[in-house]
DNA sequence: CACTATTTTGAGACCGCTTCTAGTTTCCCT
DNA sequence: AGGGAAACTAGAAGCGGTCTCAAAATAGTG
């Protein structure tokens, strides 16, 4: 019960135990390989002593850390966090430790915290997004290092990866927008910059305009980080252009809340005035009301089958490279047809 | 360019360098120390390697990890992010790298996590609120692991902490609605069983009330994980009773969120029909409309303190052993005078 | 019971880096 | 040029485990 003066170490425990440090270690990695009798005064031995294993010695030894890395933009958007609690879960259950990182979009920091995370010993790692610095990726190649891309899929097929085509969530919502009458589209895309997600949104917004006819034009795209803040700001700029648009296509839920918020604030009616739409389906989105009008993402089911993936190269199977997972589009109250004056200016 | 064999160590680096192993550690460890063509000459080495430093190896040598365990609760709430991103971006300025596990409000898994964080090897520990298993504070204690509290005061002052004093921030807020003239309250809690947090704002609440002689009832009390979904179905357990409160405090922002939805899904108007108020100021509450009447914790400086703290001891300073945060009032739109029709049935 | 097959155990060589000790240079004065 | 201090560097001993390999103990068999 006195607590010691050093921590116990592997080879108190033999001492105490009566036997080899060797039989210790195997005692507690392979419990079956050791004779019961054995096996039984070693842990009373680990027991009192109040013996915890050194993490550095065992990762030196073995040449394995059971850790895995990951490697994402951030925690303020719970949308991550789902999936990054399903890595957590998955892969704790298979007895191995998550380690996070954020970077918060800045690619030097990313970098940076890929290298910190190999240098402190990780089995694999897991990464949001195929946009990376060529620097990590020639760090990830040199040493082999197990990994998998999340969210996004690699175009090349380069790149183990499991993620969500969100050049089709894109299309999906702009079709339906599009079916609903509406000509008049403005975006308020998250930074494109080292992020194919947000790309891919904006291009799949643009390509299915493109497919109707309709040229998005720059004016009606503004870029900036997901944020409530950014979103506010966005729609207050696009609404107060000569032609204010009839639709307003968010990069993700929370800009799109943001957006609400300020249509709240301006008196514009949503969906009367103008249709507002999200993407990712935060759980808050259904809760709204109107309804937020987003695309679906299965991010829980996402950070399962990333980290199943990961698992399983870990212990030598062969797995898919690639694995989409599907998008729903959910269609509620913030969009509607758009109003008739502005249709008719449409026609002109 | 040619990728190595095997990942380049240190004597490899040492090798090419034609100086030491003792050197190269030197060159990277204490840079000044060397001679500047020396360092140079291991630089260049270390560059056309690709090598890094093996953590493992490193931590058993020198004894240090440079590495910090916070163990959470959840990454859902948004509260948590801030104080968490805080600290990985504090520590990370230090020099730290930040280790995340959540416990989802699992104690035993809480107890796993750290033991698991300490196996690993952390230099110091960042705990979320004051009740925890014995076990855990044996565990730390025994290994004299520097640790803080984080959110919550300890009534006892016996361990380091830095947080909210919970109970007067439900103090102000129930007293804000009682001046208001509300008479009929009702709670809908977060789940109060370790958790002081939840406990100290379900307290707090029953002794403001108290103090002006009204009892809260078991029947007005409901206790639920922080959901959207608990919100939305305490709100309308609590509205179903004969007696209908006209303000309903909850337990956090999240199931004030939740409570609103189900009052607009109701036809039930706030604040005109019942007061609705949070615990925590995420940054949606004041963009909802009406605003959500709350109480405001600055969680990104906490993070910054607790971070701070830690730093401190482990760089031998002492630090003030307890560190209060104010919290601050945001009085906002679902709070209102009770309507005329109930405020008489109230005075009855 | 002798002898082989099978467990179970112990000795000790690493794993890759830090750091202490002691030796070697280099540099600067007088 | 000689002498001593200062600046560097090399060698080697751990840090606390894992794991191979061979010896010892136990079980099985005719």
């Amino acid at each position: 019960m006195k607590p010691p003066r050093k921590n116990a170490k592997l080879s108190d425990v033999a001492r105490l135990a009566k036997v080899s440090t060797a039989t210790v270690s195997r005692a507690l990695m392979l419990p079956h390989k050791v004779k019961s009798s054995t096996l039984a005064r070693v842990q009373d031995a680990v027991r009192s002593l109040g013996y915890v294993a050194h993490g550095a010695a065992r990762a030196l030894a073995s040449r394995r850390t059971h850790t895995i890395g990951a490697v994402i933009p951030t925690l303020d958007n719970a949308i991550f966090a789902n999936t990054t609690h399903a890595l957590q879960k998955t892969f704790d259950a298979a007895g191995y430790t998550l380690l996070l990182a954020c970077h918060e979009f800045d690619a030097a920091v990313e970098v940076r915290l890929t290298r910190a995370l190999i240098e402190r010993g990780i089995d694999g790692l897991v990464l949001l997004g195929t946009s990376h610095d060529p620097q990590l990726y020639a760090m990830i190649g040199q040493r082999q290092m197990p990994y998998v891309l999340t969210w996004a899929l690699d175009a090349n097929g380069e790149h183990p990866c499991v993620g969500f085509n969100n050049r089709a969530a894109a299309l999906q919502l702009t079709n339906h927008l599009l079916d609903l009458g509406h000509r008049e589209f403005a975006m308020i895309s998250g930074v494109t910059a080292n992020n194919e997600r947000a790309r891919d949104r904006l291009h799949g917004v643009r390509d299915a305009l493109a497919a109707r006819g309709i040229q998005l034009g720059l004016e009606r795209v503004i870029e900036k980080p997901y944020s409530l803040a950014s979103g506010r700001e966005g729609l207050r700029t696009l609404m107060a252009g000569a032609r204010p648009p009839t639709a307003v296509m968010c990069g993700n839920d929370v800009l799109a809340i943001g957006a609400i918020a300020e249509c709240n604030a301006l008196g514009i009616n949503v969906p009367q005035q103008v249709s507002i739409t999200g993407f990712d389906d935060m759980e808050i989105a259904s809760l709204l009301s109107p309804g937020l009008t987003t695309v679906h993402f299965p991010t829980t089911e996402l950070g399962q089958l990333a980290a199943a993936h990961l698992l399983s190269r870990l212990a030598g199977r062969s797995v898919a490279r690639q694995h989409e997972l599907p998008v729903e589009l959910k269609v509620r109250g913030t969009t509607a047809p758009p109003a008739r004056a502005q249709m008719r200016r449409a026609q002109r």
